[in-house]
RNA sequence: GGCGCGUUCGUCUAGUGGUCUAGGACGCCGCCCUCUCAAGGCGGAGAUCACGGGUUCGACCCCCGUACGCGCUACCA
């Protein structure tokens, strides 16, 4: 068999987008399953549609999801170069071929006539606008002056009528095409820049990629690019056309209706991990009913068989419960690294923490959060001493009694030395048994005066991670401040 | 309009002729645990398997048609 190659081959339009870091996960998980090689080639052949830098990104944000490739700009390789604005020189001499064969020709038809046509084939309500082959009947002194005059011209592919075009695609099975429905594609540009329908084509076959796994918008033109292989007498690769991701209203994917680079979402606070593995079961599945994937098992377990053919929403619920998943399988020691550089970039970038107290409040929030940020701004007061107290909590856990209660609790814990946990709560248990009051009339009050808040990890973790000190000062500060 | 592809709970999906009175997950609701909130456990609501015809003893699964959705229809990829 064939040594597995695919190729990720985006075009340089400013960012990876989900749709196409999934595109490039299954290709790369594909390369991997199979002992093969993943490679990255940029279509730059639209110089009108170029960005700055959006190469530099396209790479860096791939290697931020974990997809290292084997071939590629800035890594290199044996079929290089991989930008393909760097390889006309190659098009030009196939180009050449198809023309002596008669399977592509030049065009010498203005805007204006191709706009015309169109709008007139219109106006006839022909099923389809398609070019007419006005330009295969030119003569070859015809051609050649044309050319020596400099008129400007394309070069199309001469599709033959009355032909069926029949391939085989992985996800869909059989396809075919009448090629009448077939337009004569322009493969040159006047400019002299290769369309994709060639380049692609010309690149794949030098590059001996093996399986073409690319969107569902090109199965269109494919028959287009089989053409091609046919007419060069070259292997059509093994094609794999994967189901496009949808906005929640099933159109595809896009922005307007939320984000959809990458970057977006890694700004965002999510998890590489958590981004990869939701994108891998958009459109596959192992059959079994694992969901929880990480990078080296989704290699073990993807098959190209099991892909899905419809496209499927972008349902970010399910992402951020896949993102509080990853989080909690992360060592406490991983999440400080990541917390560390959160707390740089918030309000308490100027405090310092030690690693241990970090990581004490780890332990107590990893189960309530889904996001890192959140080890901040769920529990703020671990970071600074409440401001106000929650009106809610104070309504219903406040009384008249309470204050006398707080400072029965304060006193007990100003005498104890060096306390760990366990000491706060058996002298809080002394306290209600004293009061002969339930535990729960102080722990509220309690929980109230050090954190402002009602809800979070279980009171006496607050407290010994605050330590007696602060505890103290914050009760006293609560008892001034609630009335 | 033409061509192509698709259609199972709100969403992601399992299902390859009898095991389906259709399973799981997210989300939602309830209960348990409990000092709160989570996490976890248990349970619930939620899909006439787009619709209509066939084929078959039997169809979510096979065939045909219809509807709807999406994609392509560029000297963009």
């Amino acid at each position: 068999m064939k040594s597995v190659r695919v190729r990720f081959a985006p075009s340089p339009t400013g960012y990876l987008h989900v749709g196409g870091l999934r595109t490039a996960l299954y290709n790369y998980l594909f390369a991997r399953k199979n002992n093969g090689k993943f490679v990255l080639r940029i279509e730059d052949t639209d110089r009108s549609r170029y960005v700055e830098g959006a190469v530099e990104n396209l790479i860096s944000a791939l290697k931020w999801c974990g997809l290292d490739f084997d071939e590629g700009p800035q890594v290199g390789g044996n079929f290089g170069p991989y930008l393909q604005s760097q390889r006309l020189d190659m098009y030009q001499k196939y180009i050449q071929e198809l023309i002596i064969r008669g399977d592509a020709y030049y065009c010498f038809c203005t805007q204006e006539r191709l706009e015309e046509l169109k709008k007139e084939q219109q106006k006839q309500k022909l099923p389809q606008a398609k070019y007419d082959k006005h330009c295969l009947l030119l003569s070859k002194s015809q051609i050649e002056n044309n050319i020596a005059n400099k008129i400007p011209f394309v070069v199309r592919l001469n599709v033959r009528p009355n032909q069926k075009i029949i391939f085989d695609d992985i996800i869909r099975s059989h396809v075919e095409f009448d090629s009448n429905n077939v337009d004569d594609q322009v493969l040159i540009k006047s400019d002299g820049y290769p369309t994709y329908h060639f380049a692609n084509v010309v690149d794949d076959h030098l590059m001996e990629i093996s399986h073409v796994i690319r969107g569902e918008e090109w199965l269109s033109s494919t028959p287009k690019h089989v053409l091609l292989y046919d007419s060069f007498g070259w292997d059509r690769p093994i094609f794999a056309h994967l189901p496009l991701l949808l906005n929640p209203d099933r159109s595809k994917l896009s922005k307007r209706q939320g984000d959809v680079a990458v970057e977006d979402y890694r700004t965002k606070g999510f998890l590489k991990e958590a981004l990869v593995n939701f994108v891998a079961l958009l459109g596959w599945n192992a059959g079994d009913d694992k969901e929880f994937y990480l990078m080296n098992e989704l290699i073990e377990n993807f098959s190209l068989e099991r892909v899905n053919k419809s496209g499927a929403i972008f349902d970010i619920e399910k992402l951020n419960w896949l993102n509080a998943e990853h989080l909690r399988k992360k060592t406490n020691n991983e999440i400080l690294t990541m917390l560390k550089k959160s707390i740089q970039q918030s309000e308490f970038t100027n405090q310092n923490y030690s690693d241990e107290f970090l990581l004490s409040i780890i332990g107590a929030m990893k189960e309530r959060v889904s996001f890192i940020k959140e080890f901040i701004t769920n529990c703020q007061y671990f970071y600074t001493a409440p401001m106000e107290y929650e009106q809610k909590s104070i309504e219903k856990n406040w009384s008249s009694e309470t204050p006398n209660h707080l400072r029965k609790i304060r006193d007990a814990f100003i005498n104890l030395s060096n306390p760990a946990k366990e000491d706060f709560e058996l002298e809080l248990t002394n306290v209600a048994t004293e009061l002969n009051i339930g535990k729960g009339k102080l722990i509220h009050p309690l929980r109230l005066s050090i954190s402002g808040i009602s809800t979070g990890p279980g009171v006496f973790d607050i407290v010994s991670i605050l330590g007696k000190e602060e505890v103290v000062k914050r009760i006293d500060t609560a008892l001034e401040k609630i009335k």
